[in-house]
DNA sequence: GACGACTGTGGGAGCGCTCCCACACTGTGT
DNA sequence: ACACAGTGTGGGAGCGCTCCCACAGTCGTC
């Protein structure tokens, strides 16, 4: 008996295999969906599961299988403040999608201060999970590569680098940024200039290439007046703006290489009597609530988050699996419109479409 | 030897046991934190913990302690998109806080459709968790219920009506409402109408009824003229403006009960002419992201969201250890700034104040 | 100086599973 | 007729803990 007085409680699989006449064993093996079982005793197992309502203990399971059937989503609480608005839901959204018809938990947790990332760390050398999902990593932190030590299973939200050396899904920032770019050359914008993320940050520095590529392919040389690095904040986004007007008055379109930012940067724009879309178009990345209660509304590049959230966990599930990794390219193996991809390490990078929001703003 | 080749691998009670020379009880009884230890056998135990690195096996204890040692976050997802924006991460956030120097992790768990709600149902009914977090439960709800019979422990977020049967933590929606109103008259304001939320949600009842009570304080007899329903959409906020300007084209300030509805009204006013704030003043309710990007800044009614799942989290602990709950009032027991409460059966109803963000748009 | 009360401590039993070995029992080949 | 692979099946062992009973040691008490 124990303290939590269970006596009469709920059913284990012993009790099942005893209702229905078999062994523990065969019972087992009906739940783990294990091929080696007669139809006839299957259904009879299947019965008395039914019966009793039985429900697996997830401990015991997890003690003798030495798994968890766990995964943890791992959020960098400082910058949840910025990313959160919409990515945060979006991710645990996709996420929550697809582990739904698996047996899989979901833990959530925060790394906000140095000291909660070494409780984190700990955490998971006690193999409390069976792998790990990382949103927004940055390129010094030392936790993909404590994983990769560890040996658990990882998928990172976002490459850090050209050559990813982890499992990663990432959307196209370049591609993004240059249809942004193309959108605002067709509406006949000639001086087109960019506030940039910290170019540190990998993502920033795609979608600033993107902006390059597509002038480029246009046939316009890129003027460096017109690039201004900015820090993914409203007020570095209106920092920027200020400079670019002070260096080409002349602008008449910006695109910002985030939603907030493009607040900020909309913000001056009002402050120096430019109206927008009129005078300057802006388009904006992220597709944010911001964008859409912004005044006018902001044409954004949205990025698939909750698709992304989907894929990191497919992903995972496959590596914990021990299944082989999605090689792009040819082999069309499952990964939902992704452009599949292998960096030279063979790990596996899925990279999905961004898509271009078009509103009032551009 | 297991399949998964553990051999080697992380220490076990045992192995420390052995290293500091003691028995498996004791380690335990050290690790517990169990007072029945001599000073010198903890830190010879202490001392092997650290050297071994050792980490419990979260499995193994939860299969012998009948515990988990985990709490569940269970968020409505079609709700969530409404939601979303700030609250759900705040939420998140506030839980993770109490969480951290605990033990317990946070399993999340969208239930969007009926047939998740079902499998949600089955999960919980497995008690794979030691306690639930309910968010934004809806009157109809059977979860509350379910896990009221199964005994589970559970605090929910927002009250569902003035008699609720289960420990709650609620924002004071009466007050803030009353506050916002308050704001408006003392700004001049006289013909004040308000937007409601769909009057079968408790907390859109409070507001409406913190609107009826600051008016009626201050002297002034409600024109039901200048109430209109809503359904916390942006549509909606929209359509109610649009039937208040029929009704009252004379009105000169609007308190909205969220945000998103006030942005419906703040583009009514616009189609209609009325400059903001200077014609009508507006106040919304959430203090969300949509507030702080609108034009003109929206003022709003902020909910400490993040201290709520602080909260919620705090209750849910003591509830799961059995402690006493916090009977509000005199006793002063440790609910930070709340205004305790104890329903008629005696269940905690912590209720803590919210604050008006004043801005451009009144 | 024997007795109990008390305080630490060791270790057995058992939590509910999975893994895997052993054992029927079938059918096929020689 | 026998051997032998193949297919289901039962159940032992063990996962790493917590709980708790038993017991050694220490002190005070009559």
């Amino acid at each position: 008996m124990n303290g939590h007085g269970r006596s009469g409680g709920r059913p284990t699989l012993e009790e099942v295999a005893a209702r229905a006449g078999v062994g523990r064993g065969t019972v087992s093996r009906v739940i783990n969906g294990s091929s080696k079982v007669s139809e006839h005793t299957r259904a009879a197992v299947e019965a008395a599961v039914a019966e009793l309502a039985y429900v697996p203990n997830r401990a015991a399971r997890a003690l003798a299988a030495n798994r968890t059937d766990a995964i943890a989503l791992v959020i960098p609480e400082p910058e949840a403040r910025f990313f959160a608005e919409p990515y945060f839901s979006d991710v645990v959204r996709g996420v929550g999608a697809a582990l739904a018809e698996t047996d899989v938990q979901l833990v959530l947790t925060l790394a906000g201060s140095d000291r909660e990332r070494r409780r984190l760390a700990q955490y998971l050398s006690g193999h409390r999970v069976d792998g790990v999902l990382l949103v927004s990593v940055h390129a010094g932190d030392p936790l993909p590569e404590l994983l990769a030590e560890l040996g658990i299973p990882t998928v990172i939200s976002g490459r850090r680098s050209a050559g990813e050396t982890l499992p990663s899904v990432d959307s196209d920032n370049l591609a993004g940024a240059a249809e942004a770019v193309r959108h605002l050359l067709g509406r006949g914008r000639r001086a087109i200039a960019t506030i940039t993320g910290p170019l540190d940050v990998y993502g920033a520095q795609c979608r600033l290439d993107g902006y390059r590529q597509a002038l480029a392919a246009a046939g316009h040389p890129v003027d460096e007046e017109l690039v201004s690095v900015g820090d993914f904040t409203e007020d570095g986004g209106r920092r920027a703006m200020r400079e670019l007007l002070n260096r080409r008055p002349a602008l008449d379109a910006v695109f910002a290489a985030s939603d907030v930012m493009a607040a900020g940067a909309r913000r001056e724009l009002r402050a120096a009597g430019r109206r927008i879309p009129r005078d300057v178009a802006l388009v904006g990345f992220d597709d944010s609530v911001v964008a859409r209660h912004m005044d006018p509304p902001l044409t954004s590049v949205r990025q698939p988050i909750e698709e992304m959230g989907r894929t990191m966990t497919r992903l995972l599930l496959d590596q914990i699996a021990g299944k082989p990794q999605p090689a792009g390219g040819p082999d069309g193996r499952g990964v939902p419109g992704g452009l599949g991809a292998v960096g030279a390490t063979g790990v596996a990078a899925v990279v999905l479409p961004n898509s271009l929001v078009v509103r009032e703003s551009s």
